[in-house]
DNA sequence: CTTCGTAGTGAACGAACGTTCATTTATCAC
DNA sequence: GTGATAAATGAACGTTCGTTCACTACGAAG
């Protein structure tokens, strides 16, 4: 192991755990209620040590958000390997995306909650890094064949909205039906429609 | 007119002008980052004149909050009352929910916007409102004949996860479809779907 | 062993927060 | 006019906010 790695080891291990709680705490209670003093506290340092890390509070909404799109896009990367049908794969993306927002974990579920006009001064950085994880989407509906005026933009954004929505509703393991069954009901839905 | 009601309209004015100033507020910036200060200057008046009329923010956030639910109660209600079949009022209902969200009050964007686990301590009263009004949409969609194996809780929750979304995207009058296309495409994808 | 760089501390800064209250202003009843 | 009632003011309260900074602790380099 290099030595420099060595020693900056305590200080990576500090700053993942900062990330990881303000994604709990912004995702929980959003980004203005919640202050540096209450992550601070959460990670079991003081609010000075934030400051080492990152220079402000936008500068680490802005990081939580960076680590929040990587991990769903990975997530929904790794379940789109599957060598499906286009609607299979969508499908694929959309219960990926589900298990995601669903996690204990924050970092995804701050891309929903946390709106970009949240923050007023790094707005653009976050509308820029949520459309670059969106793009999956539309590249995945592009590929659908369908039916002569059906419109790609609103059945992505359809689609999108319903998604992550469930994070108002879904809870993990409480009875009702797994990411999985939700994404087969909703791209089912979309493809063949529920009327009788 | 009674002398009461004569001697208490200036007392009116200013309630209503807070409530609609403060929908606005909550609406374009959420209810932590919206202070009584910012209501107060918008209005014009000091920020005691806001604890006239109103005990706390809380408070505050509720009455705003049971106007909005009134008001986009009453227009899907409202245009409910053209007779058309069952998935013709659904679509009726999802246009006058769009329509009310695109509006330029903010009475209707609140209930969106505003999470009940946003405040903690009214958050019940707020919950029991917002149930209230997606009640309808309980209704229309019970009347629906669906196909055997559809989930008529995963398509509300679906179709309003959809409309509720349009707020991040959708801009009055800016080239893209209005409330009634959206409504038709919405409504017609989850009917028949949109493959080919 | 000494030196150095940085993670982390703890106290403090000014500003803004929700809320209160004595006081002033305006309106209606008599 | 006079008194009563309530809207509205403006200043203040204690608290919490984001941020800063002089300082300590400690592992790596020479």
């Amino acid at each position: 192991m290099p030595k420099a790695a060595l020693r900056h080891r305590k200080e990576d291990h500090t700053r993942q755990r900062i990330l990881a709680v303000a994604a709990h705490c912004f995702a929980d209670g959003g980004y203005a209620a919640t202050s540096i003093r209450d992550i601070a506290r959460d990670v079991g340092v003081t609010v000075g040590a934030i400051y080492v890390h990152f220079p402000s509070k936008d500068r680490l909404l802005v990081a939580v958000y960076e680590m929040g799109v990587r991990r769903i896009g990975d997530a929904v990367d790794a379940a789109l390997r599957e060598p499906v049908d286009s609607w299979g794969r969508l499908e694929a993306a959309a219960r990926a995306h589900l298990e995601a927002l669903s996690s204990n974990c924050g970092f995804a579920r701050v891309i929903v909650r946390v709106t970009p006009s949240d923050v007023g001064d790094v707005a653009a950085d976050l509308s820029r890094l949520r459309e670059g994880y969106e793009e999956r989407f539309r590249t995945l509906i592009d590929a659908l064949r369908l039916a002569p005026g059906a419109d790609r933009t609103l059945l992505r954004l359809m689609l999108l909205g319903a998604l992550n929505h469930s994070q108002t509703w879904f809870k993990r393991g409480t009875g009702r039906a797994d990411a999985a069954a939700i994404a087969r009901q909703f791209v089912g839905a979309l493809r063949q429609g529920v009327a009788a």
